[in-house]
DNA sequence: GATGAATGAGATTTCATTCAT
DNA sequence: TATGAATGAAATCTCATTCAT
């Protein structure tokens, strides 16, 4: 999913790279490929394990089962290696934005809402630490910090403008709604993926998506979700 | 506001606990009263300004004008005077669940509901670093995750119970709704304390107030809210 | 036994005693006297339990149930208190080299050899650590090490002129086989002490004068050692 | 002589085992073997001069010409360092078990038991600071004093066999005149190593055998003993 | 390309000693 | 006399980053 090459992250870094080529930009070899793609990969898993302060490039090398040397080798520093993998999860994030059409208040509009959380959930899921580290202010640096804010208003605007598109929009600000039900969402998944709560994953999609529809979309919340409980 | 006694943790040496050691209750004069407090002071600010893993003792002890030694009299490490803001904020936020009485579909539920979000708000923004702090994962201590735990849970029952007075609790299970609702509150609020997003305060809390009454309560959004919003 | 007055050590230190009044030598009241004796006690049952290094002022004074304040009143250091242990500890230790009569190598001669050492044993036992301590060489002040230097040497000589005065003295060089005898019995005692080994008080004093006899004093082991084992 | 791979001890960090954590168990290059001497030879020097506690990692670290950092990547700590140096001493120590063959009461016997002694002061001499500071209770890991003691033990079951084979064992118990041996040898070949006594080898050695010989082997001493210090 | 080794700035923590009441 | 509070110099340890094969 990454087609970044080796360490495009510093190339507008601060400090420009020193002697060597560690942060250059190169193309790869195949093997260079498979060791940039090991580090990832450790990286994924120790950045979720640890979070972003506590995992030390140590961690990443041994379970990468390389060497510091290397890792240098193709980031220019831990924040680097974090960027590669944020900038993986913001485009996928992103893509969330499209896959939302317009939202009606019966019963398929609800539907399509439920539909919708499920797939935020999933790939969410999928990249849960990284979001969540750089979600905090904890990361500093200014430029993902930045991506991350254009991330999150572009999907406002896209759910924005569906929540326009409804009667809701009479009671709250689009804008406003769109951000808290993203708030919502996102938080409720964190809860979630870090096992602070945890609920059976049909019904809790099926509440979720109640709220949303009838919280945000104007949605009269009748039949389907109704008789759901009742079956319970 | 805090009432605890010097240090809270357990000591934690490798030996026995050691000499007059800073972790130990001890009854404080006035002065130490002052000094602690002064330590407390400097510590909200700090972790406030750089975050907790950024936030150096020497930060702490540097802003409280006062020594090294000193700091480890009262406190027996950053994460000791860290809980102990944690348990002052979380003491604030436990009182949350007191403050919410049953909630109409109308609009004097509405203006209930907003009244709730907007002291929600207040005490969540007199402590956000400290809470975000501790919601995320990032603090090791299981004391203090469990705490927090019993926040949530508690937190979560007591709006449960009111949402389940409602019409919505046909909708949407009463336990996750709350929860929901309180990812919600809980990251708008973070997002907006750490200007992430920006919006006028009334305009702000009429939104949240409204998609709350709606979504979890089964407020119908009629009257004030929607000639408000026409008024603008 | 110790009749120092206030803070006897640092007289002579390095560094004069600074502004106040602690290291002054001055006569105590009732009340003073009895924080002093406090405060001794203290120290040697600190000492004894965790070793010079690292036996701390805060320990001594929590012992003792008195403050730190307190503690600089009656002691310049940590040094000048052990010290004042020390000297007493000596002063005990000195006697011993006045209780020992001419040996004779027949069965009289053993038993004076036993009663000495047992005396040896009790008063060394009374002040092991104290002992101990001022035997390293790690108490680097020179004061107390002269001290001890000469105690050994005082001990080993008369010690050696009971050797001279036996055939023995023919077979090895009395001072070198006074201070071996010394460096044994103390050895042995510590060991004993500090609970590395364990014997049987009797059996263990037997044996030890036996050797000693034999060794140190050309005793010729006949009668009743001999019995005594064989009777057991 | 030390066979031992990077550090020693468990990590005993308060979480989960860190990093490229230096007490780790890793296998050396011939730079890294070399580096590790450095610090095993500077260790040596520096707890010869000032001891256990007075050593600071920072002599070591400048002795060694190298770094802080690297020294951690040695060893966990200075007790680590201390422990190897130690373990290194204590096998040479366990060496001297195996050398001491049957003693006669005769000369002959005399002279093996000077033999003996000689190779002892010599073991002893090289490793004196170390083993000294294992020998107090100083160093409180338990897992070196326990060591110690086997090491003790079984030194004196050696020598209290070699006791048992002579008529001595009439007058005294064997393990307890063994040990009594034991300490005297540690103990005055202390005294020499640290300067507080000194005497010329030669003599020292033959008055040493002379007691020994007659203290703990019932040796007769005739002979070329009593001729040789005539004849000085 | 890859690696083990080295570095050193910086953070934490301890504790003997002094101060102010 | 007595005390609790404060100090700060030292010591320990960690870890991101660079270096030399």
């Amino acid at each position: 999913m990454t087609s970044r090459k080796a360490g495009s992250g510093a190339a507008g870094g601060k400090s420009a790279p020193r002697g060597g080529a560690p942060a250059q930009e190169r193309e790869l070899r195949a093997q260079g490929r498979k060791t940039m793609r090991k580090l990832l990969d450790a990286g994924q898993i120790v950045f979720e394990q640890r979070g972003y302060h506590a995992a030390r490039v140590d961690d990443v090398v041994r379970m990468a089962k390389t060497s510091h040397g290397t890792f240098y080798l193709y980031f220019s520093n831990k924040e680097d290696l974090f960027k590669a993998l944020a900038e993986d999860a913001m485009a996928q994030m992103a893509g969330l934005g499209n896959d939302l059409g317009p939202i009606t208040p019966d019963e398929a509009g609800r539907e399509a809402v439920r539909a919708w959380i499920e797939r935020f959930f999933d790939v969410y899921s999928k990249h849960s630490t990284v979001i969540r580290a750089w979600t905090e202010g904890e990361i500093v640096d200014n430029d993902l910090g930045r991506q991350g804010q254009k991330l999150l208003t572009k999907l406002a605007q896209q759910l924005a403008a569906r929540i326009e598109e409804t009667d809701a929009a009479d009671a709250a600000d689009p804008q406003i709604a769109a951000l808290s039900c993203l708030a919502m969402l996102e938080r409720f998944t964190y809860l979630v993926q870090s096992r602070q709560i945890s609920f059976e994953r049909d019904e809790m999609l099926d509440s979720l998506a109640a709220v949303t529809h009838a919280g945000f979309f104007g949605g009269a919340d009748a039949g389907k979700s109704r008789r759901l409980r009742r079956a319970r």
